[in-house]
DNA sequence: AATCCAAACTAACAAGTGTTAGTTAGAATT
DNA sequence: AATTCTAACTAACACTTGTTAGTTTGGATT
């Protein structure tokens, strides 16, 4: 565990800024005062408000991008592939709901990292798509069509950083549970 | 089939404006370059940044509201009742993708509407979870968690706007029939 | 012909933006 | 005791922000 640096706490404190009212509308001055020193200050430790963002949204994507490499890898059906990619994102967001609202709500304003986010944000969307595919070739899902199937689930789980600090006292693996439950086997009783 | 006035075409302009980067990061130059003119004219048609807006997502937010009293007045059965939420959803959403990205992602720059927009939104949610609270007590439900399932339709419901627009050739009514085939019956076969 | 009006313009404003330069104070290390 | 490091500070910069005031233009209405 390695113990948090002045950097980090920044950065923390900006996740939590962006979430609430996205990267544009906080300023740098408004992150200072969260921190409760001046805005010129943060510079002994950041190079830029868009280091900052690039920082918060990079490692996460990348965390994605390992979770779902290891999934593809596995021997596993299509639905238990599935159930793996709802716990990768339980996992992922429970750890840091804030990063999640920026990567989800200011990847837009990813100035020289875009192009790269944009490339495993697309392959990740692929891999899904894939597992999905897969999935209704080998008869383990529905016919429906797999676009649909995707959107839906991975909206679902892409909006997890909004749900999971209201329900706190739902741990993590219940809600991973819960939540494979509802998407692949339905509501219809 | 009113005619569209240069106000319209303002605020047209800035819902897709808002899509592409957010409220927080178009300027009123943007704007105007995006319209062909200077900043300031835009002041002939429109009294603020503000007042775009609020125009652009308190119209869409009453538009949810009044369709959902209709369903909740409705005598059909919860799943049917849900089917309807599903349209509705795809019904509002492909009229005006870029002011549903505006109120997705823009409400909380709301300043004299915001608290307005928060009941409408509340109220939205609670009848959204009662129908399916209903549904669980009439047996037409699974008895899984009625928040989960909620959360899921509705966060699923909300993101239509990134997709819709790229899928041009589903019609609504398809779409609307796939999306609740999925989210009602699951994938698993 | 005179008036009105919609819709554009130029010029300017006060406030706020991210960031840099240079400095200071105390704690830790040599 | 001298030095380095961490983390703050003040002051300032060049630029951008939303918005206002006042003016001009050309077409429609009287």
């Amino acid at each position: 565990m390695r113990q948090e640096t002045r950097k980090d706490e920044i950065i923390n404190t900006a996740a939590k800024l962006f979430k609430e009212k996205g990267y544009s509308a906080v300023t740098m001055r408004d992150l200072a005062t969260a921190m409760g020193i001046k805005a010129a200050s943060l510079y002994n430790h950041i190079n830029s408000k868009q280091d900052i963002l690039k920082t918060i949204i990079i490692s996460i994507a990348e965390e994605f991008t390992t979770g779902m490499h290891s999934i593809i890898n596995s021997e596993a059906s299509s639905i238990s592939k599935l159930k793996s990619i709802v716990k990768l994102h339980v996992n992922i967001t429970s750890k840091n709901t804030n990063g999640m609202a920026s990567l989800n709500n200011d990847w837009m304003h990813l100035e020289d990292q875009l192009n790269y986010y944009l490339q495993l944000r697309n392959d990740y969307e692929t891999d899904v798509l894939n597992i999905i595919k897969e999935g209704v070739s080998s008869s383990e899902i529905k016919n429906n069509n797999p676009e649909i199937i995707m959107f839906s689930m991975l909206t679902t789980l892409r909006s997890l950083y909004l749900w999971i600090p209201k329900k706190e006292d739902l741990n993590a693996n219940d809600l991973a549970e819960n939540l494979s439950e509802v998407l692949i086997e339905g509501i219809n009783k």
